[in-house]
RNA sequence: AGGGCUAUCGCCAAGCGGUAAGGCACAGCACUUUGACUGCUGCAGUCGCUGGUUCGAAUCCAGCUAGCCCUG
């Protein structure tokens, strides 16, 4: 009997390849959309696609037409709204900086998804990301990397569990951009010519401040001072919800030369900004840990460490440190590590583990 | 109501008689399954105002206005 298996289809090219790969691999394949966010009647119709495009149901049923498959859309509105949305916001007040694509992820896609496609019988879920997963002879389950580097995505998916990765498939990781576009177009789906998707799917405007502060209501942090590290008043912002660590565009301080924001301070409502060289540090530490290619990190390790999506990653060692926390020392200063935003180990090609960036000092 | 100094883009600031540098800010675009960073492009028909001298003035002269400073 063939396995049976759920694939995310988000409209966009690549989990419509994905299931097309997996249907030539002889897979019972089943079509899912997960209904997110979006407001129920009206489909918003315009730009999107990748993870979790605006045009998502009509683009996916389209393919999965196209390829003869059953197609369903799931509601997973209340999950991505405690998980992912809710999160986003509390973040933001705290003076930090989530990434919702990983929030997403961990517990909406692996989490729900996976868990009401093996109620459905499935035996997995596929989606179209660029990452590998290998099993490795110690019979843990790893993400590796795309491979094309340029579209590697491994550094979103860090935080799958074994359990999840045991039942995930990613048929695309083993292809390039460009190969994906063409087997779309030769197969003839509607969608071969969909840009990539980009910004935060659930802001769609790109006002993500506005979002913040509209959803925190009551909560939202009022405009406050711009310091310097000597305590001059610089200006005032419009609230810490609406600045990242490394920010400079948006500020509205003509200083004459660059500045950037070098910390946000939630307990005083102040946004310290100072120099570009003000913003780089050799030691990173984060919590709430996932290891992946190693059970544990007994001892210290030379990892190469992505602390942004888009970092081509910066070699450093790594410990643990009490309270399961993990430092990563640099060999070269990183800039603008941002607390709320993911650290990610990489032992070669695979995903060794990762976490949520806390500070700067152990 | 004595004397001196300064008035050029939102901020800072070149210019010194020959037809408005630059930086910052800002905007748009590119890049990007997060936030950033970065890159590219744009951004004073006009130099506080009014006259004058010159072929020609932001640049010289006069008056006016405003701000700053010193002395009353």
């Amino acid at each position: 009997m063939k396995e049976k298996v759920v694939v995310g289809m988000s409209g966009g090219v690549d989990s419509s390849v994905a299931a097309l790969l997996l249907k030539e691999q002889g897979y019972d394949v089943i079509g899912v959309t997960m209904q997110i966010w979006q407001e129920e009647e009206r489909e918003i119709k315009e730009t999107g696609g990748g993870c979790c495009g605006l045009s998502a149901v009509e683009d996916a049923r389209g393919v999965a037409e196209k390829l003869e498959i059953p197609y369903y859309v799931m509601n997973f509105k209340e999950e991505f709204k405690s998980s992912v949305m809710d999160y986003f916001v509390e973040e933001y007040l705290r003076g930090r900086t989530p990434n919702p694509c990983i929030a997403c992820n961990r517990y909406v896609k692996w989490e729900a998804l996976l868990r009401r496609s093996i109620a459905i019988g499935a035996d997995y879920i596929a989606t179209g990301h660029y990452a590998r997963i290998d099993r490795l002879p110690g019979g843990r389950y790893a993400i590796r990397s795309s491979v094309t580097a340029a579209k590697d995505q491994t550094y979103a998916l860090y935080n799958l569990t074994q359990e999840q990765l045991a039942r995930t498939l990613m048929p695309v990781g083993s292809y390039a951009k460009e190969e994906i576009r063409g087997m779309a177009e030769a197969a003839g789906l509607p969608v071969a010519r969909k840009p990539d998707s980009q910004e935060i799917c659930f802001v769609p405007d790109d006002d993500y401040g506005g979002f913040v502060d509209r959803a925190a209501g009551e909560r939202v942090p009022g405009s406050g001072k711009f310091i310097d590290k000597e305590g001059n008043v610089l200006g005032i912002h419009k609230g810490i919800t609406h600045y990242t660590i490394g920010q400079r565009r948006g500020l509205g301080l003509p200083m004459g030369e660059r500045v950037f924001v070098t910390q946000i301070r939630p307990e005083t409502n102040e946004v310290v900004i100072g120099g570009n060289e003000d913003i780089f540090t050799r030691r990173v530490v984060c919590d709430r840990v996932n290891f992946m290619s190693v059970e544990d990190l007994e001892s210290p390790v030379r990892v190469l460490t992505k602390i942004r999506y888009n970092h081509r990653g910066e070699y450093g060692r790594i410990e643990k440190l009490p309270g399961g926390r993990v430092l990563c020392t640099f060999e070269q200063p990183v800039r603008a590590a941002t607390a709320g935003q993911a650290m990610v180990f990489y032992d070669g090609e695979y995903v060794l583990g990762g976490g949520t960036i806390s500070g700067t000092e152990a």
